[in-house]
DNA sequence: CTGAAAGCGCTTACAG
DNA sequence: CTGAAAGCGCTTACAG
């Protein structure tokens, strides 16, 4: 391997300082325009590149962001949670925008992980992102906040979090979906998806459908089974709701790794979704557009999720202020839940 | 936010010198039992991490590894190939699991993006994953190979593609699926998916399934259409199969989303699988135990390959010797294909 | 517009 | 076993 050549190396071979150097190289409006330019070309022949440690060394930040990654421990390794992934590419991305590097760690909640990237200026700032067991989960975010950590976590706003959340309308998204039901005409309802203080978004969900029943007065046709967010779970879920002996009008469930589960339960017991049985899920996972029939959901938009989460950490890495964003959820009708509107 | 904690900080603290400090972090046999244990307890309090840019910039090397993620253009933003994101997951573990860091890069063929990660010390060395247009690919894997850059790539072992590769024997993976259905008394073939010089993973899969026929003296009892490994492509290519009028006993798809779409569009026209025809896949994504029929398939054992990848680029960066490796397929039998062994 | 110099926070020969 | 010193490759006040 070749050595590498270092500012120094330009300087002698343009005839300037490396002060200079470095000044053409990082576009500063101080450096002579003609300089600029011969030193950017030798700098390409020689195929320079900065050397980031000693930038950032100098520069005290690392234009990096770390992106901690929290899988729900009860997952195997292969099945990583599709909307987690979709949230991946987009924050890759957004970084990029940003000239921003993206250090990417997967983390179990037990690990000792709170702020070392920042600590040891790897990061500029960090990204949580996860579902996982929030009791530990608090504790370690707190501690992040005390250390002054410039961080921001993918969930909703709550005062027993601390630190700046940017999350998705869970509440909001079980209302919509629940209403868009009713409005199909149906009476009777399942929820299958957790429903406990480890579950916050689930937790939504069910509060957004239950309240909508409630209004309508009909909080009395709903059952629900607990499920995380895995294809096992929500097949479990809808067979011990089947050995009930019935079915309700609609199956609706907190996640679409969960309807997966359902659906393939209902097929393998014949019944014919959704004229038997309507089935609706939630995260709107590329997947749900393919299966049969194809699955009603509700949307997060990853895209603007991806970007929001980068662009406000940036801010809070810059010391702007920042806000809590809570984005709007968005029902994608399908064939699952047999509306006449369907695609 | 609190002044960070530097070494001399420590050192001062401890009554010891900066570099016994250093030293005494570093683990060094050098230091003093009590000396160290005194200083890591120092170390502890302030809450101390060293710092990565310094450290970095010192020793030369970064402790890190970049994975470039090639997306074929084609699919959409929220459609990463599951199996990536599974090898992306086995990536982050093994780096991790060696003291490594993970910088994750979604790449555009297109863009400028050789040595630049190594070039700048930002990474150690470089891991390639990802299909795509290998025309494109194999000048920029050259211009790597040139500049010393240190990297592994994922994919067969080809002298046409200069540098390291780790990969998974996908001529033998379609000899052994072929191989299983023949031992079905399958007879008449379809082979769905592109068979040409850029999809190299596809076309010795399908060389591995026609020199199977072949040596059974079946070859004229196949078809193929082209496809990309999109569950789209897969629909459109069983229906362009289906509007000859007729269907093989077996279709062979060569990828799991490819098979989603076929088993989408069989469903859709009311033809039983396994019955009217058998489907097999290529990859074993997570989703293809849980489809109905489950999707036999043939395995890439991501988490080894995972491993393989860091450990041999570990090696590589170590100026050690390092060889390409082609891990063996094996084939999944579950209901698609007929088997009596199904599960 | 340019250069000489300081210094970011470490690690590691070198000397003891 | 420990300390004083050099130096990794930059960026950026400071002086001109």
């Amino acid at each position: 391997m070749k050595e590498k050549a270092t500012s120094f190396d330009i300087a002698h071979l343009a005839g300037v300082s490396q002060s200079t150097v470095s000044r053409a190289l990082n576009n500063s409006p101080l450096v002579n325009e003609e300089t600029r330019r011969r030193v950017q070309e030798i700098a390409r022949e020689l195929n320079y590149k900065v050397d980031k440690n000693a930038s950032n060394l100098r520069k005290q930040k690392s234009s990096t962001i770390a992106l901690l990654l929290f899988e729900d421990p009860t997952s195997d390794d292969s099945m990583i949670n599709p909307f987690f992934l979709a949230m991946l590419g987009s924050i890759t991305r957004a970084c990029a925008q940003a000239n921003y590097d993206l250090l990417v760690s997967f983390q179990n909640l037990e690990d000792d992980w709170h702020a070392e990237y920042e600590d040891s200026n790897k990061a500029d700032g960090i990204i949580l992102l996860g579902y996982g067991d929030y009791t530990d989960y608090q504790n370690k975010v707190a501690q992040l906040e005390s250390q002054g950590t410039h961080f921001v976590r993918w969930g909703a706003p709550d005062e027993a979090h601390p630190g700046v959340s940017i999350g998705c309308d869970n509440y909001q998204g079980g209302q919509n979906i629940t209403e868009h039901l009713l409005s199909l005409g149906k009476a009777s309802f399942a929820f299958i998806g957790d429903n406990g203080q480890q579950a916050p978004e689930f937790m939504a969900r069910y509060q957004g459908y239950i309240d909508t029943l409630k209004k309508h007065g009909l909080e009395k046709n709903s059952v629900q089974r607990n499920a995380i967010s895995t294809e096992e779970a929500g097949y479990n879920g809808i067979l011990s709701l089947m050995s009930t002996g019935e079915l309700p009008q609609v199956i609706v469930c907190a996640s679409d790794l969960i309807a997966m589960g359902v659906l393939r339960a209902l097929r393998e017991n014949r019944i014919q979704v959704p004229d038997d049985v309507a089935v609706v899920g939630y995260d709107n996972i590329s997947i749900s557009a393919y299966t049969t029939p194809t699955l009603t959901s509700v949307q997060q938009n990853t895209k603007l999720a991806g970007e929001l989460l980068v662009n406000t950490l940036l801010k809070a890495i810059n010391n702007e202020h920042v806000e809590d964003y809570l984005m709007p959820a968005e029902v994608i009708v399908r064939q699952s839940c047999g509306s006449k509107l369907s695609k």
